[in-house]
RNA sequence: GCGGGCGUGGCGGAAUUGGUAGACGCAAGCGACUUAAAAUCGCUUGGGCUUGUCCCGUGCCGGUUCGAGUCCGGCCGCCCGCACCA
């Protein structure tokens, strides 16, 4: 039987649309264009399966969209500076320029390999002096236009990688590459000023309606924007007062203390004075260096014995505390605490002996039986019997109570007590709570509504060799100078040794000392790089004039950008998008380019898992070497008995990686594509299995046997349409086919369109089982049996476009398919003109009945009424009303 | 704790957005071809029994509706993001 021969068909499929430069874009106003692009990878060693899904889902859009018409750029680079680099020099002893070479060179040959329809004469590396060149020119604007600065800052420092982190690189308290844990260290950093966009980056992801929401929600999330006041409580006995900032001002009534941050100026005063409190000071610095630390830590206090008077109640003094939970870099470095509506605050309280209030209260409630009558929520109820109720001299009737936050689901059963809420008068959001607090504190002088944001500015200093130089100088006497733009690149030196740790670029003998382009004294280059993600940030642009010897080429830029749509990892919903959102802008604003945002679609692929297995002693076993029987793993070569883990994202240490050549050798690339394309929806994880890949071999050679050795007689090549199958009088099996063939473009294209691949190729491989069924002879059949392979042809052609040309040249054509463009529905042949119709009485199917399309209500009524099945379950009942809905149901109601 | 998402056969997943639940595939079983196996082809495959175009069935309980996997309310479970952030 014959075989598709994947391996002479791929290698020549690639080598003709190379020849043919078949994916060459070019700018062409008159056409519509499409962008679409796939992050660009890191080339750290070699792919596997894992990271191929992510290019073909983009190869299927951009082909897809070549063949519809538009003008398609689909590029591909390598994000080529980072630590890995590094780590293999000092390893290997290999220069960190030359393994990413090599590994450029062996995943470009990887990637040629799937047979990806890229532009590769756009190819960029973004450690290439030409490519960091620009973004040397661009910092240089951005210092010039105050979007960047350098600033003394406690930073988030990586003691494994030796380096800084942005804010955005810290996850749980620890570096997002190496995982250790983040110090606190003070240092001299440059910064981009993103909180200065913060405002504009979150009201214009409602204009990212072509984006995941979860990616929105994260971005707004991080953004942060909160509604808070700034509070002034007079400090007793003193001239001066203590300022705090809040996000919820609306609970300032169940105020009961105030507390300030070890590092707050009057904290440092009152210890200067008090040794006892300079000693407590201290003991929290030694414990807040990392964030883990901060994590765990118990809450600490310190009474000061000053006293702060409320701004509202006069003879109510708060305690002031220090407090070890209290940040300097959030708010003001001191707080109201509100024990009754934060649960650290509550905590802190408990410690301390603190009263407890509730603000929300309803103050007629005093007992358990009372707030019960009162409609508290359960839960709340809950907390009387563990607090008994106290009172506070001067704040009225109100309720010690030992719980979590208030949500608004609970606020119906509250009413907010600012003096002229009455009990019975309607209760106040938490959101107009907090605007007439706010106003109160407005017209007493006591404070004033601000915003506060999440997001801090982006450090983008680096202690690292292999990155982008940051291009000043530091001159003692011209303080810090711009390296001149005549003197860009400043590009790395290549003789540094990695033997002793730090950063490679501070020790070289010669590099970093230069004359100060401004007084010619003696000077000292920055000897930081960028962070990874500068570079990230633009190459988007970059593509679409890769030549260039500015940054971009205007016209070029304006053709392109945005990004129609672009494909990668939900792992960079905040990191990458948010700076390139934050870049663009900062380009526009500079004057490089007209777009705001970079990216106009967004999906976010899932992963792909792969099956696990350790043995006793915990170690991971490679899936190769285990054979499953009775339910059980074992291992092959000792049958010792293993745990089957979960399916997990695959990686080398897990072992459970499958190579890309192996499964390309075996298979080819198109039946790899098909499984990554097919198997799951493109933002669900997929699962890696044997039984996955050889299912999709089948099938490729059953498309291959369907054409390159068909049943059954095909017309010639081109062959007119017969008259009998134009006018739809042809047997009914053969309009049947031509049916299915009309709507499975339509479908298909849809599904491209919401990029459902899954559901595309489903409907694919039911217009295979159509073709393979269709058997009858005589010259319409011919025909159609044509026409069906050619359209199927075509319609595989993103998915598995190696075999697509090869079936298309065992057609007879000596045209490429890439150049074909896609077929079109005829909009005739998409409704049917008899349909079923389903049957129900009282909601249950009892029959379903052929009906002419658009039948009118009356027919459809009788013709369900008429069915047996219909008159048994209404076994004699009168029929009380009938629904019908056209061409789909009949509801008989009894 | 706050915010978000998701729960459908043995498995991956479909379901025209309120209208015939389980498309398509994987796995499994039976059969055909074969000396045999592989490959290929055909059939079966949610559960139940009284085998009827019957009953039950989309995490659980309730509601809206002629009709709910889909909408609403309340639970349970899993996943993700954020967090001593005031």
């Amino acid at each position: 039987m014959s075989r598709y021969n994947f391996k002479e068909s791929e290698a020549r499929w690639q080598g003709a649309w190379a020849e043919h430069g078949s994916f060459r874009a070019v700018e062409d106003p008159k056409r519509p264009k499409y962008y679409v692009l796939e992050m660009f990878p890191y080339p750290s060693g070699r792919l596997h399966v894992g990271h191929v899904r992510n290019y073909a889902l983009g190869d299927v859009v951009a082909r897809y969209k070549r063949a519809k018409g538009f003008n398609v750029l689909h590029p591909m680079g390598w994000d080529a500076f980072g630590l890995p680099a590094e780590n293999a020099a000092i390893a290997n002893k290999v220069h960190p320029a030359e393994w990413t070479a090599e590994n450029i060179r062996v995943m470009g040959e990887q990637l040629r390999l799937i047979g990806l329809s890229y532009d590769w004469d756009r190819e960029i590396a973004t450690c290439d002096p030409e490519y960091y060149r620009h973004e040397q020119k661009m910092f240089l604007d951005f210092m010039a236009a105050g979007l960047a600065y350098r600033k003394e800052a406690r930073v988030n420092w990586d003691p494994v990688e030796n380096t800084v982190l942005a804010n955005e690189q810290v996850i749980d308290g620890r570096g997002w590459r190496s995982g250790a844990l983040v110090e606190k260290r003070l240092l001299s950093q440059w910064f981009l000023r993103i909180t200065d966009y913060a405002d504009e980056l979150l009201a214009a992801i409602d204009g990212l309606d072509r984006w995941p929401e979860r990616v929105r929600l994260m971005q707004a999330n991080w953004i942060g924007r909160s509604i808070g006041a700034h509070i002034r409580f007079d400090l007793v006995g003193r001239d001066d007062n203590l300022e705090v900032f809040s996000t919820r001002p609306d609970t300032l009534f169940a105020a009961t203390f105030c507390a300030l941050s070890p590092d707050h100026q009057l904290t440092e005063e009152l210890a200067a004075g008090n040794p006892a409190l300079a000693e407590f000071v201290a003991e929290c610095r030694r414990l807040g260096t990392s964030e883990e630390a901060i994590e765990t830590a118990e809450k600490q206090g310190f009474d000061t014995g000053l006293r702060a008077r409320h701004p509202f109640l006069a003879d109510v003094e708060l305690p002031v505390h220090v407090a070890n939970f209290v940040l300097m870099e959030y708010g003001t470095g001191a707080i109201f605490g509100c024990p009754g509506h934060d649960q650290r605050d509550l905590d802190f309280a408990r410690k301390y002996d603190l009263p407890v209030i509730d603000a929300l209260a309803p103050p007629t409630a005093r007992t358990l039986d009372e707030a019960e009558a009162a409609g508290l929520p359960a839960a709340d109820r809950a907390r009387f019997d563990v607090h008994p109720l106290q009172t506070l001299d001067g704040m009225g009737e109100v309720f010690h109570i030992g719980a979590t936050a208030y949500t608004d689901t609970h606020l119906p059963a509250y009413r907010y007590r600012l003096g002229d809420l009455a009990p019975g008068d309607t209760p106040l959001s938490t959101a107009d709570a907090k605007h007439k607090v706010i106003a109160a504190l407005e017209a007493k002088g006591a404070g004033a509504a601000t915003v506060r944001y999440r997001l801090r500015d982006w450090g983008v200093s680096r202690q690292r060799y292999w990155g982008c130089p940051i291009p000043v100088i530091h001159c003692r006497k011209c303080d810090v100078v711009p390296v001149p733009e005549r003197d860009l690149p400043v590009t790395l030196p290549t003789d540094i040794d990695f033997d002793t740790p730090g950063n490679p670029l501070d020790r070289h003998p010669s590099w970093k000392h230069v004359a100060c382009p401004n007084c010619g004294g003696p000077a000292e280059r920055e000897t930081d790089t960028f962070d990874t993600f500068f570079e990230s940030s633009w190459y988007f642009a970059r593509f679409c004039s890769p030549d260039s010897d500015k940054a971009f080429d205007r016209a070029a830029v304006d053709y392109w950008l945005p990004v129609d749509q672009y494909i990668g990892g939900i792992e960079h919903a905040v990191l990458h998008l948010l700076y390139s959102r934050f870049f663009v802008r900062a380009l526009k604003k500079c004057g490089y380019l007209s777009v705001e945002e970079p990216f106009a679609g967004l999906l976010t692929q899932g992963m792909v898992v792969h099956e696990t297995y350790r043995d006793a002693t915990g170690d991971w076993v490679y899936p190769e070497e285990v054979e499953l029987c009775d339910g059980k793993a074992i291992r092959l070569a000792d049958g010792a008995v293993l745990t089957a883990g979960r399916h997990e994202k695959m990686s080398k240490s897990k072992k459970n990686v499958v190579g890309l050549e192996k499964v390309v050798d075996s298979y080819g690339a198109d039946t790899a594509r098909l499984l990554l394309l097919s198997d799951s929806p493109p933002d669900r994880d997929l699962e890696w299995s044997d039984a996955g890949i050889e299912g999709a071999w089948r099938y490729i050679n059953r498309l291959w046997r369907l054409i390159a050795a068909p049943k059954g007689k095909l017309a010639a090549t081109g062959a007119p349409l017969p008259e009998a199958l134009a006018t739809l009088r042809a047997d009914a099996a053969a309009v049947a086919l031509w049916r299915d063939l009309h709507k499975t473009i339509a479908g298909v294209g849809e599904d491209f369109d919401r990029f459902h691949f899954n559901r595309a190729v489903a409907r694919i491989r039911e217009l295979t089982n159509a073709i393979e069924a269709f058997e009858p002879a005589g010259d319409i059949a011919d025909w159609l049996r044509r026409s069906a392979r050619e359209t199927l042809v075509k319609l595989i052609g993103p998915l598995m476009p190696h075999l697509a040309e090869e079936l298309w040249r065992q057609l007879g054509h000596d045209t490429m398919l890439a150049d074909a463009p896609w077929p079109e529905a005829d909009p005739a042949l998409l409704v049917d003109e008899t349909v079923t119709v389903a049957v129900q009485v009282n909601g249950k199917l009892r029959a379903t009945i052929a009906l002419p399309r658009d039948a009118d209500r009356a027919a459809a009524e009788r013709a369900a009424l008429d069915q047996d099945g219909v008159q048994r379950a209404l076994d004699g009942k009168p029929v009380r009303k009938v629904i019908v809905v056209p061409n789909r149901i009949v509801n008989v109601v009894a």
